[in-house]
Formats: C-alpha cells, structure tokens, sequence
DNA sequence: AATCTTACCAACCGCCTATCC
DNA sequence: TGGATAGGCGGTTGGTAAGAT
C-alpha cells in the first residue's frame, strides 16, 4: 500500500513501530521530517508523528473511558463551545488537546473519537432522545431513567456556572495580574493552562479555574 | 451459517500558524 | 518582507470487529 510518492500508508506494522519507537528513544521527540531518514521507515513525517503520539508513547492510557473522564470531557467541551471563547480562541483551535491534556494518558485523537462516538452523532439526529452516551456499562440511569451524562449536556445550572466562569476571565486576569491587551491574547490566556504551544505566552490561568475544581 | 448493520478507532488529509532563511 | 518548510490541529474516512436479523 504505498502513496504517489512510494510513501507508504495504512496500518503500521510491528516491525514500524520497532523502527519508529528506537528512533524516537534515540534521538529524542521532535524534528519529525528527520524521522522517516533516521528509522528507516518509508512514511511520511506526520504518519510518524502521528503514530508516535496516538500509539506508541509511553503512558499511553487504553480501554474505556471513567466516570470521571466522561464527565470532564462534556464540561470541557461545553466550556470550549461557548460562543465568548469562539471569539478569543482562533477556530477553537487545541480544543481536543486541551481538553486531552487534562485527562492523563489520554490523546486528543482519542478524546475527539470518542466524543464523535457517543455525542456528536447523535446530536445530528435528536439530541434528547437520540444520543447513545458513555456506555451503559459505566453507570445506570437513576431513578427517572435519565443517564447521568445527559443531566451534564443540557443543564441549565452548569451552563450558568460555566458562562459566568467564562465572563470572569477579565477579572482572573486582573487578579493575577496578567497582560491580555487584546482579544487573541486573551485566548491564548486561556489555552495557555494546559497548552504550551503558542507563543511562549506564559500564565498560571487554569481551566480548574474556570470550571471551579480543585 | 450467512448477510447486513452499527460502533469503534487508527490513520489520512487539508488547513493554519510559527519559524527560518 | 515574503516564500518555503515544519509542526500541530480538527474533520473525516475506511477497515474491522461485534451484534442483529
């Protein structure tokens, strides 16, 4: 199976994971379109880089997602959908990330695989009704035959409690005494808690902060 | 037992931003 | 300053296993 190029594509192998995983314990993560020369592999820089981080890392969690996780990931996501964020985080980009960098040994591919699973779909069709949720292994309905998920998806108290979190942030950025002149930098505020790609913008501002947790 | 449908998830693709020259 | 390149992200696709008919 190889691309126009010979660059070859679909499932890795045992044999590339080998090849990737030594090169990586060798020369380090990063330099990505080095990788491809130094393992040997015939792929191409992002498959690396991609197989690497969704599979091969150290750390990397498997099987279902907890109670926990399920719960944090809905909050999350609500939070990062609110139309104030939209508006200071560019195309809601490292949502999935950030949301994965809060769940340890989780990815982002996982995370979004997962929300696109068990809500996004769903939602498509009927978001009451329709929407399959965390697997029912994890927890019963209560006693009104609600999940205990959906309560989190169309709350009215959480959305409350999250919007006026959100509508703090100038506030949490006063407090500690943080520069956000602008609206992009006031994004990047935002992301920065568990972000650290951008910019080398640097704060203590947490989404624990903002979803009111520990 | 065979076929069809659904759910899951690994992987690809295209796009955006940052950085380098 | 602007083009080329690399890193990183979200959206989407496709293969496959499991369940239903």
């Amino acid at each position: 199976m190889e691309g126009s190029l010979g660059v070859r594509k679909g499932a890795w192998t045992k044999e590339e994971d080998v090849l990737l995983r030594k090169c990586v314990e060798n020369f380090g993560e990063g330099k990505w379109h080095l990788v491809p020369l130094r393992a040997g592999l015939n792929r191409c820089r992002k498959s690396c880089r991609l197989r690497w981080l969704n599979y091969l890392r150290p750390n990397i969690k498997r099987g279902e997602f907890a109670l926990d996780e399920v719960d944090l990931i809905i909050r999350l996501h609500k939070l990062l959908g609110l139309e104030q964020l939209k508006e200071c985080i560019p195309r809601n980009y490292g949502r999935w990330s950030l949301i994965a960098a809060r769940l340890p040994g989780r990815t982002a591919n996982d995370v979004k695989n997962y929300w696109n699973t068990h809500f996004y779909k769903k939602n498509m069709v009927s978001p009451q009704h329709q929407m399959k949720g965390p697997s029912s292994t994890l927890a019963p309905p209560d006693e009104d035959g609600i999940p205990w998920w959906e309560s989190l998806l169309f709350e009215e108290e959480v959305d409350k409690g999250i919007t006026s979190s959100v509508g703090g942030l100038s506030g949490l950025w006063a407090e500690k005494d943080i520069n956000a002149p602008t609206t992009e930098a006031a994004g990047d505020t935002f992301v920065e808690g568990s972000y650290s790609g951008w910019h080398g913008f640097s704060t203590d501002v947490d989404l624990w902060d903002l979803l009111g947790e520990e």
